[in-house]
DNA sequence: CTGTTAGCGCTTTCAA
DNA sequence: TTGAAAGCGCTAACAG
């Protein structure tokens, strides 16, 4: 088949002329729109094989004005939240017609404007943003909204009155599993994933301190710990690195915590390796608390208590929203929804001692 | 800025129109090619931000045939393997100035083949394929190389003249994964993560085998365990729940093994919790070696011996592959390169006692 | 049922 | 340094 390499593609004139009919009629065979008789429709089947036609979806999309394909911007692919958003927006897109473009943004503002550029200058028919904000690439992302592509929003801040919005609800979630360790006894409860300084944009952290508060249990800073030093070159998202090395800095204060709450799964994992290289047993010496309820949870030791958020619902609501956008661009007003997590109580959890 | 949506965006014309220069003058302007005079560039540019013009992408692709746009497919994007292979393509890609869609193919030929068309239809540049291989999205893959369209294949078996292919040496892998553990005294040693069917496709079993071969150790097909029932709705890759599972039926038998070589180290934590549930200490009682070297290895208990693949070299051997045949795309020779993976020795494997 | 016309918005090519 | 013409490959709209 290498005689076929480099030779231009057939187009609908070629075919048209091989048949002896006009373009429009072969593009009606192929696009199905119209009616064409038995018979030159299937003349042209036949020419299209022998040309090994295909259409060329950029002059189909520049005349239509619309692709039919929705681009997905997010930070992290390897983050679970992200892997089974992708996949529920891309089930609920596919079941309409639509195709899904995935970009990824790893941490930066650069870098998400780059991914906005490139599925705005390909023409996508709308965009869904899951990336964490941040103050140039929100910008950019408001002109686009302005200039009426259809965005929605999924997991993070953004106002804009053309812009539905989704997410879970990470600040009861954070509550909850907070309220939780609170309810078995513990005081001293540590946050691992996060600075103090996040607090306002951390809606998990908010929480925490809000449980914390409501119990009249103080505020430790020391108690909050995160990553340290420039966030450059790794993932956006809180790793098991974090996690271990959040809870070293715990363990080596004068007072360390019972428990400790941490930012996410993989946070959880990495500060039950460090609290058992110390010594210490898990649930008995050290409760902890995870967030998303990955699928490592159940086999972790012991089984983590974790609070689970709706992910393949955010990622199908989050479609739906935007494929409404899309067929009644103007009239619909925003929409902001907010999904209730879920404590997923397990064997990393126990009454204080 | 709500008047802005839904007003036809600005083009070429409009924007010449305003200055009172030709359309040709503003697109040099625009595209930096060509010689226009500073007064004249300056009036174009003053035009272009108060008609907020942005250039169509798809008009201007049509025109000049390609996107700078290339595509990768890939199976189960939670897959870390496909994470990091995804970031190296991209940064090795945005580094010479091409962008990145990514379509995900959960694990049916059909969807592949909607990624791969969706791919094509929009006219990228050139693909990079990392699905597992089948025998439809193999046929549709060769047409598609056949016609001209660039393509690279990352960790699978694909043979065509123009494709180029990269992958880890998952054989050797699993070879000395075996051998590893053949060394330190074993003798039933058990595979989780696929049936002894899947040898023909699956090369670190296929690795596992013949280490066992070569020690005249015979291979007990009911040592070789994997997932049960239907492949659907289940992620293409093995899972915790599969290792668990596969754990739980190895430990059933009248003779289980003493070690376990797990497909990746996602099997190999479920394994681990299986294990542990059945009071089994690992490694005391029984060895586990992993695959991959995913960041949770490091933190699980204990930490995991593992087979470490190149994953990011991979990512950025395949953009490079992908680079050249996008450039000089008749003269390359086919390109066939395997990696060397590294076995990580932590401390899950232990002598025999 | 089929064809003609007229672009979609841009850039290549040639001319001024 | 700028412009005019032509057309990338397709389809909406109308005509027959």
């Amino acid at each position: 088949m290498r005689h076929d390499i480099r030779r231009k593609p057939a187009t609908l004139s070629d075919v048209a002329a091989t048949v002896g009919v006009a373009p429009m009629t072969v593009s009606r065979v192929i696009s199905g729109n119209g009616y064409v008789s038995e018979e030159t429709r299937e003349k042209v089947l036949e020419a299209v094989k022998k040309l090994n036609y295909r259409r060329n979806g950029l002059a189909r999309s520049l005349k239509r004005q619309q692709t039919d394909t929705v681009g997905l911007v997010i930070g992290d692919i390897s983050n679970p939240f992200s892997t089974e958003l992708a996949n529920a927006v891309r089930k609920t897109l596919s079941a309409r017609g639509y195709n899904l473009f995935i970009c990824i943004s790893e941490h930066s503002a650069k870098e998400d404007i780059t991914a906005l550029e490139a599925l705005v200058d390909h023409n996508i028919d709308g965009i869904v943003v899951a990336t964490r904000s941040n103050k140039e690439g929100d910008e950019r992302l408001t002109e686009i909204a302005n200039s009426g592509v259809p965005v929605v929003v999924v997991g993070r801040d953004f106002r804009h009155e053309a812009v539905d919005s989704i997410s879970a609800d990470n600040f009861k979630g954070g509550f909850e599993a907070t309220q939780h360790l609170i309810d078995l006894g513990h005081k001293r409860i540590g946050f691992i994933g996060a600075a103090f300084e996040d607090r306002g944009r951390l809606k998990r952290l908010q929480g925490y301190i809000s449980a914390l508060g409501k119990h009249k249990i103080s505020i430790d800073e020391r108690l909050i710990t995160g990553r340290r030093g420039s966030s450059t070159d790794t993932p956006g998202y809180s790793t098991e690195a974090i996690g271990y090395e959040g809870m070293k800095r715990l363990l080596s204060l004068p007072k360390p915590p019972t428990a400790v709450f941490a930012r996410n799964d993989f946070t959880a994992v990495g500060a039950m390796s460090a609290a058992k290289e110390a010594g210490l047993a898990i649930p008995q010496d050290l409760a902890i608390v995870g967030f998303d309820d990955t699928p490592l949870a159940l086999h972790t030791t012991p089984p983590l208590t974790t609070v689970r958020q709706p992910m393949r619902v955010q990622g199908q609501i989050a479609a739906e929203m935007l494929l409404r956008r899309i067929s009644n661009k103007d009239e619909s007003e925003t929409e902001e929804r907010v999904l209730d997590c879920e404590l997923i109580i397990r064997e990393s959890t126990v009454a204080q001692r």
